[in-house]
DNA sequence: TTGTTTATGTATATCGTTCTACACAAAGAA
DNA sequence: TTCTTTGTGTAGAACGATATACATAAACAA
């Protein structure tokens, strides 16, 4: 009496089903899904045949208890930012050529729910990360980096060993920026950005408002740079901005930290019957689809959103495959000209 | 000598260090993390207390293999369309109450690419799915709902019994924007809508078209219904919405399947000299935040993304937990009114 | 006392893979 | 012939949880 294993759960295909349909030892269906040394061109064949046939895929999780589950995690700050689409389709542009898979998370820009899924992640055992705007402080990702390959979107901080960076050069954004406003003769440029909780140099947003009064300064108009605030509450903000717009002090122009701002500015200027960009010259950040509508049309920093996906992509796969001396890229961004500056 | 299990893997924390720590077995430390019968107060909170020292948490992919994994997988048709934020949030809201997380995969309107995806979510044994507006056909996604529970978002098939549905209703959607039009006493309206490559009746923008059709019908203007098609690529679309806006037998009214193109409308409108909505009015569809611009100012059909989403996230968790009798809800969208109409 | 129930904890098979260690045969070298 | 080497395949121990079946002691009933 042979020791017969019981008849297998109803359904599901298994490597044991392979082995037993082909007739070889679940080792050698292994090493075949492996493309492992060792395999007769005849045994890949016989064993291939049978996967086909009954349309076998390897169980993640098991998979996952061992070794890869060629699958990357990419955690997202917030749904709702235009430039994400643009990342995504660059990530998964570069994982289609290799056979890794994203699946994405949602933080909703809370720090708490950050740590979470970054924790869950890992505990999918997935085989890398890409963080796109995390909250979450540098010290912390480096924590995180130290149990799984990392790269990371849109936090500055080229000094950082246990993980690669990739980002937009946020300081010559807003550089770019303001030169082309004082090339129209305009002085008086003010920045508009949102009050941040945890302000850190590492922040997209930070670094922008540091370009912007570099180039402020660099220009001679020091004395004129301030940043006006709005709360983060995308509610809210419209109403304020309209306040802002009305004070005796208006400046002569505002630069953005994000389309999603530069948007209501432009509507509040058309409330109040101010002319753009004659009597106030607006430029957005991110080159979002809005601004490039005729009825918008709104001058926008472009930080080609796909380039930098599909960079994270590649650094992210290199280093699953074994670097560890950490890389960091910065893309130049570039001014697209409309009507509103 | 008794049987030492050698040292465990350096650094990772697992049941075993639990255990080892607390000075119970691992079956305890199992019944303390599933909250099973026969576990008194003091081990229970002997465990717990290794548990928050040690900074354990379970692995997934190890829970996968025998029960459940408390995550639920959502697929997204694409991620640009400004409608699925809306839904996200609605299904994370109702995620964060109980111990199940959510993770996202992108489509990209492709359904090999679809159906791929979906079979990597079961091959994770993710406990639950919920498609948004899906490609692939019922019988299609039928054959996957035997293997694991699901809940399907814009898909219109009530007579489903392997999965749930939960919709807007989009015939009336069409029909409230079009009796709204008639109201304005206009009856020469047009409905503008994309190529679709496999136009079936589930299919969220057929039941638009099919209550756009019925509701002329209704108000005795059949014959002056006619469906203008675009091609699906968002770089082609403003064009071709030009072009439309430039042929003589020109819409009084146009309404469109999405905001999406509804935005192009108005920007070709203005491009053309044509006022808004004097000389053309126009409704969209999904009252998407760009809607909302003074500077665009779009009457918008509004399909409450977020109360799908949650609706979505409740029948989900009651499927998982035994529910089997198919559940099929259909939610009143309303119209937006701005200008633009 | 003795048997039965209840409460609490443990031992261990199991899930579906990976991967190391080994077995065996054929080919080549001595 | 006998010993190596090389090529090809198999056995079986992990991985980290879950969950079933059982062991033990205390409480209760007869």
């Amino acid at each position: 009496m042979s020791k017969e294993t019981k008849p297998l759960a109803a359904g599901r295909v298994t490597i044991k089903t392979v082995a037993a349909n082909s007739g070889v030892s679940v080792a050698a269906v292994s090493k075949v899904l492996r493309g492992a040394y060792g395999v007769s061109e005849t045994l890949r064949k016989k064993v291939q045949a049978s996967i086909d046939h009954l349309g076998y895929r390897p169980s993640v999780a098991a998979r996952g208890m061992r070794g890869q589950t060629f699958t990357i995690g990419v955690l997202l700050v917030e749904i709702a930012n235009p430039f994400l689409p643009l990342i995504i389709e660059g990530v998964n542009e570069v994982l289609a050529e290799s056979n890794y898979k994203a699946m994405l998370a949602v933080g909703q820009s809370d720090m708490k729910l950050e740590s979470k899924l970054i924790e869950s992640m890992i505990d999918y055992h997935m085989d890398g990360l890409i963080l796109v705007a995390p909250q979450l402080q540098g010290s912390q990702l480096a924590r995180f980096a130290k149990q799984i390959p990392m790269v990371v979107i849109g936090h500055h901080e080229a000094t950082a060993t246990a993980f690669d960076t990739v980002n937009s050069d946020d300081q010559e954004g807003a550089a770019v920026a303001i030169r082309a406003l004082f090339e129209k003769g305009i002085r008086d440029i003010a920045m508009l950005s949102p009050v941040l909780d945890d302000p850190h140099a590492a922040n997209v947003i930070t670094q922008r408002e540091i370009g912007y009064q570099k180039a402020m300064q660099k220009a001679g108009a020091a004395s004129r740079a301030r940043i006006l605030r709005v709360a983060y509450d995308a509610h809210l903000r419209p109403a304020a901005i309209v306040e802002l717009l009305q004070q005796r002090n208006r400046p002569r122009a505002i630069f953005c930290w994000s389309d999603l701002d530069a948007v209501h500015v432009i509507d509040a200027a058309m409330q109040l019957k101010l002319r753009v960009p004659q009597d106030i010259a607006i430029i957005g950040y991110d080159n979002s689809s809005v601004a490039a509508l005729q009825t918008v049309s709104l001058s926008s920093i472009d930080q080609s959103g796909k380039r930098l996906g599909s960079l994270a992509g590649e650094r992210l796969l290199s280093r699953i495959s074994g670097r560890t001396t950490a890389s960091h890229v910065l893309v130049e961004p570039s001014l697209f000209i409309r009507k509103s500056h």
